[in-house]
RNA sequence: CGGGCUGUAGUAUACCGGUAGUACACGUGCUUUGGGAGCAUGUAGACUGGGUUCGAUUCCCAGCAGCCCGACCA
């Protein structure tokens, strides 16, 4: 009964299930592509500096309350144990994060530092809709940076705006995909949001096409438009769907657990931070809606399960053999194969399947291709297939060292 | 949380106040094999609780769940 495009081909394809409204399993297709963004990004977080680590999701009261979001957030789920102990299950990890750096970090000379990790968030969203686009448990990488000035905490956002523009270009969506200037929720009060446009999207931006950046809805206006340098007339409206969003949290959460460190002239001072998200189950609903055709998914090969979808078709002795041959050889070589060698099955609905997984590169084996002495290979996005040795196969496939 | 719609097999659905039919999927056998094959055969189903009734899957009420619109929302 779902009706969003990400929904159905990911569940008809078989890579989440629905448990309830908003909280989806992952499947083995489902899990690769997730893990395939993951490393993406985490390669990317790397680069800035960033230690990965991971923080719990049962998050005490006191440390919401010290915030004033224990009652404040209406999203946060509270649950309790038998003993009547609330704690909050994790929307996001300020609470956290900040206690522990209190433990570590002490001086100047410990700055700056970002530490991130890639973990479930649960959100008590009023409505979860639009498949894996707005969920109540999701998987998201949160990042947060601490800094001694307003200068660095500022070279290092900066940095970060193009290291986010790069996973979204890694990912296949980055032509899609804005610098969007936004509301900052119960952060700040600005923020920068990514948005990758989708007529599945939720929010309405105005994206300037020679700057290459837009403005979110919910903060245009006159104002707004001036301070960016915006001309109205110049603004295309378009639907799209936030994918990251980075925020100058300034000593909102540094403050409460009073997160200070000591200066040269050992003067005390509260520290600065930033938060960076980026959804990643989100990430993987946007890139179906965004790039899917009308007969299923297209992935890109950066995040694809499978880098080679293989097809045996008919029951033949010589092609069952010789599919199983190419298979092991593709195997032995690196490459990331899906083999389709269910048997009984007709041409039709195996290239239907491959249709529907969206694996970027197609290879048949059969009583045709062999009498041509090849593998016919074809891309997702191509109409027709050629005739390829598996040795051409091979080196048009193999993992660049 | 307000509004709308909907809950029947794994999925999609049909009929019905007298205990359910079809298609796909799945199992078995045979045939078939380049764009969602055929025959045979088998397995499998009324969201939950109350009410009305001789009898409820069907009607009524409540709850729960799902989808869509809205409000809300990194």
């Amino acid at each position: 009964d779902e009706v969003s495009k990400n929904a159905e081909f990911l569940i008809r394809g078989g890579f989440i299930h629905k448990e309830m409204a908003g909280v989806y399993s992952y499947l083995p297709l489902g899990f690769r592509v997730v893990k395939k963004i993951e490393n993406i990004i985490r390669d990317e977080m790397n680069t800035v500096g960033g230690q990965e680590i991971l923080m719990p999701s049962f998050h005490p009261k006191e440390n919401w309350e010290k915030t004033g979001r224990w009652d404040s957030m209406t999203d946060l789920y509270k649950v309790s144990d038998s003993s009547g102990r609330e704690v909050a299950l994790a929307p996001t990890h300020e609470e956290i994060v900040v206690p522990i750096l209190k433990n570590y970090v002490s001086s100047y000379k410990d700055f700056p530092i970002a530490v991130y990790q890639i973990q479930n968030k649960f959100r008590m969203e009023l409505r979860a809709k639009s498949g894996m686009l707005r969920g109540r448990e999701f998987l998201m990488k949160d990042m947060y940076s601490f800094h001694t000035s307003q200068e660095d905490f500022e070279i290092f956002y900066n940095k970060m705006k193009e290291v986010y523009k790069n996973i979204f270009k890694r990912v296949g969506i980055g032509h899609l995909t804005y610098l969007t200037f936004a509301s900052g929720g119960t952060f700040s009060k600005y923020s920068h949001e990514f948005q990758t446009i989708t007529g599945a999207g939720e929010d309405t931006i105005y994206i300037d096409e020679e700057s290459a950046v837009a403005v979110n809805k919910e903060v245009y206006n006159d104002e707004v438009l001036e301070s960016l340098g915006l001309k109205k007339e110049k603004l295309v409206e378009n639907k799209s769907i936030e994918v990251g969003n980075i925020f100058d949290l300034k000593t909102k959460y540094s403050e409460p657990f009073d997160l200070s460190y000591v200066d040269e002239k050992g003067e005390k001072h509260i520290v600065l931070m930033g938060c960076y998200g980026i959804g990643l189950s989100r990430l993987m609903g946007t890139v179906v809606e965004a790039l899917a055709d009308d007969k299923g998914i297209i992935w890109p090969e950066s995040i694809a399960p499978f880098q080679l979808h293989l097809l045996s078709l008919g029951d033949d002795e010589n092609v069952t053999k010789e599919a199983s041959d190419v298979y092991e050889k593709l195997l032995k070589n690196g490459i990331e194969v899906l083999f389709d060698d269910r048997a009984g099955m007709s041409a039709g609905e195996k290239f239907a399947d491959a249709d529907l997984l969206g694996i970027p590169h197609r290879a048949v084996v059969s009583l045709r291709s062999i009498k041509e002495n090849g593998i016919e290979l074809k891309k997702r996005t191509e109409e027709k297939g050629k005739i390829v040795t598996l040795d051409e196969l091979l080196s048009l496939l193999k993992p660049k060292a």
